[in-house]
DNA sequence: CCTGGCCCCTGCAAGC
DNA sequence: TGCTTGCAGGGGCCAG
């Protein structure tokens, strides 16, 4: 479900609930999501108050004195914030309750989700060795650039590595290549750096563009407040197989690259 | 080091 | 209608 735009938009839709309330419980139904969830998250959370709540990368950490929670939404999760009577629902695996009489609740039918714990001053070892915010001047395309270069792995799922940029999931790498006119099909390393600028240019156009927008809805990706992610009506590639390119009328095509079905227009892009 | 493939899991839609 | 198959927004891990 959520790549950067989706996470960005969850936390925006649960931080004014939750900064500056105290947690007053914790209520796990199950041991684990994707990874067993760390007994700190049971024994330090409850009785912190969450200070601020940040994004890096697809992870969102509410923060506190005692440590920092990090949660993932993997490919259906989604984070609510509801009235603490609210009718438990099937894969409705975590609980976080506050003095407000609300639950942050964590629902993630597939359970490739995660939820860990970070001690104060430490960084995750998931967290280390990750590339730049797409959004800040730490990426940019002569970064791109000097790291593709002898990369013979298509450029789409390059701009998908996290080594390189987080955040750049499988819907907004095909959005953003489309713009950029580059073929995904493309050897990473046999992109120009004038092409990998105009890239990371889009890239941050696009994300920001569809944080604006809410995020992407494909099926189920609602924010906290129920609210569907409106940047679907603007995708120009993803999930368009078949479908008259916007720009030129040509078909756009599907391919399967790293695993993962890749959207481009034939005349577009090169 | 880099690359491609596999896997985790459930739900849904399409095809027979 | 019901079964089977393939696919889905992520990403860690492994062998080659």
């Amino acid at each position: 479900m959520p790549e950067l735009p989706e996470v960005e938009t969850t936390r925006r839709g649960i931080a004014p609930h939750i900064e500056g309330r105290r947690v007053t419980g914790v209520v796990l139904r199950r041991p684990d999501l994707r990874w067993p969830i760390p007994r700190e998250v049971a024994e330090l959370l409850p009785g912190q108050v969450v200070d601020s709540v940040d994004r890096r990368a697809k992870y969102l950490l509410l923060n506190t004195s005692a440590g920092t929670a990090l949660l993932h939404l993997g490919m259906s999760g989604m984070l609510r914030v509801l009235p603490a009577d609210t009718p438990i629902a099937k894969h409705d695996h975590v609980d976080i309750a506050f003095d407000t009489g609300s639950v942050l609740r964590f629902t993630d039918p597939r359970r490739f989700g995660a939820l860990l714990w970070q001690m104060p001053g430490e960084t995750h070892e998931l967290l280390e060795g990750i590339g730049p915010e797409p959004l800040t001047d730490d990426f940019d395309g002569e970064r791109m650039y000097q790291l593709s270069r002898g990369r013979t792995a298509p450029v789409k799922t390059f701009l998908m590595d996290n080594a390189v940029v987080v955040g750049v999931g499988n819907i907004y790498a095909s959005e953003a290549l489309f713009a950029a006119g580059i073929d995904p099909r493309r050897a990473a390393g046999k992109v120009s750096r004038e092409r990998y600028l105009r890239l990371a240019q889009e890239v941050k156009r696009i994300l920001a563009l569809a944080i604006n927008r809410g995020g992407t809805t494909l099926r189920d990706f609602l924010a906290p407040d129920g609210a569907p992610g409106y940047f679907f009506q603007e995708l120009f590639a993803y999930g368009r197989a078949g479908e008259a390119c916007k720009v030129c009328g040509t078909p756009i095509r599907v391919v399967t690259l790293g695993q993962r079905a890749s959207f481009y227009c034939p005349h577009c892009q090169r």
